[in-house]
DNA sequence: GACCAGATGTACT
DNA sequence: GTACATCTGGTCT
């Protein structure tokens, strides 16, 4: 069903290109699965982190997204732009959430990145924030961005683009039956929407934010 | 596991 | 002006 994506041959991983997301969102939620996203910090730092926990928000359709009906604002501006670039929103004050932009333009659906497992540069971060196993500062949305030190500065930044201080490489592939779906998370507002099977996780990982799946 | 306060940008009246 | 949000961490049971 879900379309294969290679695995790449060697270590020197190929950033998914900008046709990777302009593509059916749930489709995209799956197969980033798997994939690592790498935030190069102004002091030149890489940090990166294989993604295994995403929702999908399905523009205009969708109680549950910030673009239900059409509805568009300099915040959610970024969502109605081409796909393959970041969204980026302050949440109840004091969080950061990140989406990475799918579909065509004009068509405004998002995947939220909801939980990454550690791959690279956080023995920094791991100092001061504790070491436990496994470790517990990437595994929520608005964790991870405060793990990637991604905010508002980094919105509509595209991911397909090895300049761009936040992309998207790709890495291993999870196949369909590793992959555990269940309801989203937090949007009690948004009537039948709850009930959508578009939260997608690493069946298993241990990364996983604490919110059980179904 | 359930419950709750916290802090403030954003949308809408 | 006012209500509320794609959350988190702490407390209590």
């Amino acid at each position: 069903m879900a379309t294969k994506i290679n695995q790449s041959m060697s270590s020197n991983r190929l950033i998914l290109p900008q046709d990777f997301y302009a593509r059916e969102t749930t489709a995209v939620a799956q197969e980033i699965l798997g994939k690592r996203i790498v935030r190069i910090l102004p002091n030149g730092t890489r940090l990166a982190g294989r993604i295994v926990e995403v929702e999908a928000y399905l523009g205009i359709e969708d109680p549950g997204a910030h673009t239900y009906g059409g509805r568009r604002t300099p915040r959610n501006e970024a969502m109605y732009g081409d796909a393959g670039h970041t969204y980026v929103y302050l949440i109840y004050g004091l969080h950061h959430c990140v989406n990475v932009v799918t579909q065509l333009r004009d068509v405004p659906e998002a995947v939220l990145l909801r939980a990454l497992e550690p791959v690279e540069g956080f023995a920094e971060f791991e100092r001061t924030h504790g070491h436990t196993h496994p470790p517990k500062w990437l595994n929520g949305p608005g964790k991870l961005c405060a793990g990637l030190n991604i905010t508002r500065a980094e919105n509509a930044l595209p991911v397909f683009d090895p300049k761009s201080p936040v992309f998207i490489e790709d890495d291993i592939s999870i196949s369909q039956e590793d992959i555990a779906i269940g309801r989203r998370v937090g949007i009690d507002y948004a009537g039948d929407a709850i009930e959508w099977p578009l939260r997608f996780g690493v069946r298993g990982n241990p990364n996983l934010s604490p919110t059980k799946f179904d």
